[in-house]
DNA sequence: ATTATCTATAGATCTATAGATAATGC
DNA sequence: ATTATCTATAGATCTATAGATAATGC
């Protein structure tokens, strides 16, 4: 016997399919109907799976892509040779495998449309879930001597906001673009680690 | 006699409140109405002002708002001591002083939104306006010495991409934090310009 | 038998138009 | 006289619920 918490192949298929429009164009730029469209029902069974509505399904799979982004980051770093520039350039490439994690617009726009004490509670999750697995990364890297900074939080959040901001330009300036983002990412991460050499 | 292309201080009204709604939360996060309630009116008046409708109105406000990016940055480099130091500080000022420019979300969520021809002048000009000021006064720095690398463009992004993605720290988080958006603003452009320093 | 989807429907909200009324500026 | 706003209304779309039908998994 399952209980509706169950993960079924179906509510999955419902999850990702939500995630990864939520993730693109924020919580009121995506309606029900285009999460069910993306998989071929009508949005009414959405509710089967789901409900609590729109509200708790972005809940949750917004709580879902950050701990995916959590697990993501550490792996690309635990499995990245064991020097903070491979790392970093293992976090670039996570990040760019992905859709942008758009902090400003959860920030202004998602959050203030759902409630304040969920809001709250995934507002700490993505800064947990983003900055923690970077900053460890970082703090290693200073105490083996390869970087000297003394808020390695801010510069965490920099890695972030650098590789990120790569989402800015648009598909048809990257077809003039000589250069890839990751081409661009990994050229961001030497001018950083050249700011944060020891001397 | 004055026609209806022309800035009435009504009509001036209605474009504040619409660019500032806009730019906080995004094309499809704001409706007429919340517009029309920011300035006390029904929200059926603003078609008088803006027969187009929202899409019209949407553009109209983006195109204003990144030719005052485009004023203020440059007037902010152009006011700073000649050292690139002090004008990516007010670079920063400037940008810490307005609403966060998504361009991520105008990316990926407010382009695809609009009608496709205007969504590309768009996306030209905002890369224009926030970009080509800064770079340029990185040009300049280059020419005197103070810097020293390949792709000014590229780095004109960085420096618009870190400060802006200080917006994504929630309002809770800052609160507790030692540093305000500007000291953290100032950190890190201190940082890049190490990185970039000739050697 | 359980799970998933569908149809039908309600009520709220959104963009937009038409025409009446009020406010403003010579 | 012109400009700005309002009321009334239409039609589209959105979230959500109820109950019937279809698909699935033992």
């Amino acid at each position: 016997m399952q209980h509706s918490e169950e993960h079924t192949a179906a509510r999955q298929r419902v999850l990702d399919a939500a995630e990864r429009l939520f993730a693109k164009k924020g919580y009121t730029a995506v309606t029900l109907r285009d999460i069910a469209a993306e998989i071929g029902i009508r949005h009414t069974s959405l509710y089967h799976h789901v409900p609590g509505g729109k509200e708790q399904l972005f809940i949750e799979v917004t709580e879902r892509n950050l701990q995916r982004h959590y697990d993501g980051l550490t792996q690309a770093i635990t499995n990245a040779e064991p020097h903070v520039r491979a790392q970093l350039r293992a976090v670039a490439d996570w990040l760019l495998s992905e859709p942008p994690m758009d902090l400003i617009r959860m920030n202004y726009s998602d959050m203030p449309a759902i409630d304040p004490s969920h809001a709250d509670r995934l507002s700490h999750q993505a800064y947990a879930a983003m900055l923690a697995p970077i900053e460890v990364a970082l703090q290693h890297a200073q105490q083996r001597g390869e970087i000297e900074y003394h808020d390695l939080g801010l510069i965490a959040g920099s890695v972030l906001g650098l590789i990120e901001s790569l989402y800015a330009i648009p598909q048809s300036a990257l077809d003039q673009h000589v250069h890839s983002r990751q081409e661009m990412a990994y050229e961001l991460i030497d001018v950083l680690l050249n700011g944060l050499r020891k001397r």
